[in-house]
DNA sequence: TGTACATCAGTGAACGCGCGTTCACTGATGTAC
DNA sequence: TGTACATCAGTGAACGCGCGTTCACTGATGTAC
């Protein structure tokens, strides 16, 4: 295997190691001696752990954020004018995640749990800084899901958006445990298009599901 | 207001500041300052960081899973032998939430958060520890939830419950920010039990979408 | 009723450890004149 | 072509800090005789 630079071993590495055990159990001194670098390589090369941290996702993220954008162009310049449906919105983000060459050595899967635990585990920085650096991206893509399902009340397509948000970033964060479980009990290999493929339906068919009518029930029992 | 024991001081400032920052990030030098109890007293109480952390879960999940067991008892015994709806099976699981006394002075939603977190960022003992004490419950629940969608295949299932939990645990790890949110964009004030009325038609309906048919696609492109 | 001892909640200060970061340094390569 | 200096990737060792944990201790309450 060709030598890769310091700094892709230490990209390579820290994506991997983030991926296992999360930002703050791993250490420098982790990554460093598992991507055989010194120490003070890391601070040499990105200037602190937070910086790393974003580096790590900026790889992937800023690739990943231009060609989804280009996918949406595409998309609205195929459906000029008209109303496009909400199954295609959905398969063109799944299209741009599956298709996507991975600028990481490591898998999509480790990419997928990453940006997983990056959304359920990130603190103030780091919700900030993606926030920042792919928000707009992100508006652009609920804004299509907003056309797309135009007959929903706003209120229940905010919960059920965040609901197939859900779906996608908590199967993704723990895709590798949950193929291992499925090889075993099912003896069946899943690839990440295959559960990509399958979530489409289940978050597609959660969406037009009949609007339930919340019973304004005793306001003193409970919690608000 | 009336001074709780130093236990009780402990379990609820450890409780919210978990769920606030996570398990690493937060020190029992905070937690007991805030509690203004001593630093020396968690691991008098407790004996030790972990042993906090799993007595925080305790608290709150030995009763749960108790009453969701009776309710679970309930519902069987309402069926005798018919088929129990997958509605039905949601419902019990709801109601036992929403319904169930909090054993902590914070609010369900800290709880629910709390929860997510373990679930997505917990690492080796925490998730030993919940699979041991509550594995049980979870698995009559989901043999529940497997007679009540006979008609799926198994790894259709398999892979939709884990939407479901998906829905349901990253929602409620998110709770507060999307109250928030939900107030401010549409002035609507959403309880927990609204949002869990939201989520059981999602759910629902995604278990009952048709079942995708995975092509089989050129495995030399794209990762296994 | 009084004395001696045991138990227990709680305390203040210190311990050793692993952490992210810093710093002076090396050695290779490039650039100016 | 040769010399002096600049730039840059990388290094080894140390720094200070916050962490979980430990320990000897206090003071209140309970128990035995």
């Amino acid at each position: 295997m060709a030598q890769l630079d310091t700094v892709s071993r230490i990209l390579d590495t820290a994506e991997m190691l983030f991926a296992e055990k999360g930002f703050a159990e791993t250490s420098l001194r982790t990554i460093t001696s598992k991507a055989k670098v010194n120490l003070a390589a890391v601070n040499y090369h990105f200037g602190s752990k937070k910086a790393l941290i974003q580096a790590v996702f900026a790889r992937y993220l800023d690739p990943f954020s231009e060609r989804f954008n280009e996918e949406m162009d595409l998309l609205e310049s195929r459906h000029k004018g008209e109303e496009i449906p909400l199954n295609a919105v959905l398969e063109t983000l799944t299209t741009t995640v599956i298709t996507m060459p991975s600028p990481t050595r490591n898998g999509l899967s480790v990419f997928m749990r990453l940006l997983g635990l990056a959304y359920t585990q990130a603190q103030g920085h780091m919700r900030r800084y993606l926030q920042e650096q792919y928000g707009s991206v992100f508006y652009r893509f609920t804004a299509m899901v907003r056309n797309a399902s135009s007959d929903l009340p706003d209120v229940e397509r905010f919960w059920r958006l965040h609901f197939m948000l859900g779906s996608a970033v908590f199967t993704m964060s723990s895709l590798d445990a949950l193929k291992d479980i499925a090889e075993q009990d099912f003896n069946e290999q899943t690839r990440v298009r295959d559960v990509v493929q399958r979530l489409i339906p289940f978050v597609s068919a959660g969406m037009s599901a009949p609007i339930p009518d919340l019973a304004v029930s005793d306001p003193a029992s409970g919690e608000g």
